[in-house]
RNA sequence: GUCCCCUUCGUCUAGGGGUUAGGACACCGGGUUUUCAUCUCGGCAACAGGGGUUCAAAUCCCCUAGGGGACGCCA
């Protein structure tokens, strides 16, 4: 069993690209087949260098190995003249001299007429070679007859040879086009089953008349249907037809964007949660949805913190670490972070959250939430934090039990519930009426960085 | 316009002749709780429409509507 993943090189890899990439990945590993990666690269124009670089860091983001390639076609043009001059010898393609003008008049009148626009095949049968004019090679579509190809995800279709026409293959400047090359190339590749977006249904008869042509027996085909945006509509910038590394960027796992991916037009009973392994062993094209899927945010936040939550502490630090640098946090003076980890994956969706949440822990200054400070700093709170601040002091072993004894003595001593204290306790230790517990909370900042962010909350509330 | 594909809660989906049409996200409410979360319990919510076939249709067939795609010397 072999796939392959067949990029052109003129953009990011996006949503649907990744989820096209990742079910061939998953049908090889599955059969223990290969999977190749191809860059169709035939469009010298659009194509780019950063575009494959881009390609490939998503690709290895998510984990999406391939075992042949990248293979880039414009590295395999003297094996596409070869196929082109059998295929000249064999007459099973013509040179078409026709212009550019004239097809598009062609095209126009054909609309205009309420048909489907197509060529007419006026070079097909010419007898003679105009020599030394400009001219395109195309395909000789048969004439009759119709091409049926059993689609492991669509089911059976049928399409009537009448409805194609002659294609180009080769251009005036000499270069193949996409649908000769596909096919070369899936040929050369030994590929057994081609895995695309549905976008590419309407060229499956083309290419399996080639194949036809060249004599060989066509691979099986598997059309998956394409991703929507939010709004149900085609994807577009506003959301989602982004890189899937922006993902990365927005603090998300490459877990839970695999997960994410994998339940979006396929999925095993009501099972939500796969790890790749199970993915594999339990991935089948039978199981692809026909229909397509619209992209959903809270359903891929609410795997991100499902991963946040269950993956090892120490892989979530790593990549907390680098989310911190990115907003400038230095973890030099603070807690380890895992011990920050732990505190805050259960109350934070991405990464980005969390490095947001954890960089109190780190910094020098508090700086108050307004709406916070002006309900729970009052004057009220003062002796409470002045007894506090002594009382913590004294503390010699810091920890959550000594730190938790401390503040059941405050509230005792004052007659307070507990709410009463913590609340503005939080507001004085990290700015806001939000945090782990305050235990925990205290613990985190460390002795020195509480009593001084005590002592910051003492000042102030002296001054009102 | 022509051809191709698609249609179950708002979203992702299960279900392939007999089901109170199931699960998940989101949303709403209860419980736990030290805030926020987590966890937990419950609720809301769907077979696009119309014809057939059948004792019986979400499921099979046809039509209509709606959505998407293709119709390039792009891939």
């Amino acid at each position: 069993m072999r796939t392959r993943f067949a990029p052109s090189p003129t953009g990011f890899l996006h949503l649907g690209g990744a989820r096209t990439a990742l079910f061939s990945w998953l049908y090889a590993r599955k059969h223990q087949g290969e999977f190749i990666l191809r860059i169709e690269d035939t469009d010298v124009e659009r194509s780019s260098q950063e575009a494959v670089d881009a390609i490939i860091d998503g690709m290895n983001w998510l984990g999406l190995d391939y075992d042949e390639g990248p293979v880039f076609q414009m590295q395999r043009m003297a094996r596409y003249q070869e196929v082109i001059q059998q295929l000249l010898s064999e007459a099973k393609i013509y040179k078409c001299y026709c212009s550019k003008e004239r097809l598009e008049k062609l095209r126009e009148m054909q609309m205009a007429n309420k048909e489907k626009p197509r060529y007419d095949g006026r070079c097909r049968n010419l007898v003679e070679e105009a020599e030394g004019e400009p001219f395109v090679l195309r395909f000789k579509t048969p004439l009759q007859g119709s091409v049926i190809f059993d689609d492991l995800v669509k089911g059976p279709i049928e399409v009537n040879n009448a409805e194609l026409d002659d294609l180009i293959i080769q251009r005036t400047d000499g270069t193949p086009t996409y649908n000769f090359t596909v096919v070369v190339d899936d040929l050369d590749m030994n590929i057994t089953t081609v895995i695309r977006g549905d976008d590419h249904i309407n060229n499956t008869p083309r290419q399996i008349n080639i194949l036809l042509a060249l004599g060989v027996i066509p691979p099986q085909y598997a059309h998956v249907p394409m991703i929507l945006g939010q709004d149900g509509k085609r994807l577009s910038k506003r959301h989602g037809a982004m890189s899937v590394t922006q993902y990365r960027e927005d603090g998300y796992l490459p877990e839970a964007m695999l997960n994410y991916l994998v339940r979006l037009g396929w999925s095993h009973g009501d099972q939500e949660i796969f790890s790749k392994e199970e993915m594999i062993s339990l991935f089948d094209l039978q199981d692809v949805n026909r229909a397509p899927a619209a992209f959903n945010t809270e359903k891929l936040q609410w795997l991100n913190q499902h991963y946040l939550k269950t993956e090892s502490p120490d892989y979530i630090a790593g990549l907390l670490a680098k989310h911190l640098q990115m907003i400038k946090v230095d973890i030099a003076n603070g807690p380890e972070l895992i011990l920050v980890v732990n505190a805050l994956r259960e109350r934070s969706k991405t990464l980005v959250e969390m490095a947001e949440k954890a960089a109190c822990f780190y910094q020098d200054k508090v700086v108050y939430d307004v709406k916070a400070a002006d309900k729970f700093l009052n004057e009220d709170i003062l002796p409470v934090f002045e007894f506090l601040h002594v009382q913590l002091q004294n503390i010699i072993d810091w920890n959550e039990d000594s730190i938790g004894a401390v503040f059941k003595l405050s509230l005792e001593t004052f007659n307070l519930k507990m709410p009463k204290l913590a609340q503005p306790l939080r507001v004085a230790l990290v700015g806001s009426t939000q945090s782990p517990g305050i235990s925990t909370t205290l613990h985190l900042l460390g002795k020195d960085k509480a009593l001084h962010n005590i002592s910051q909350a003492l000042d102030y509330l002296k001054v009102l």
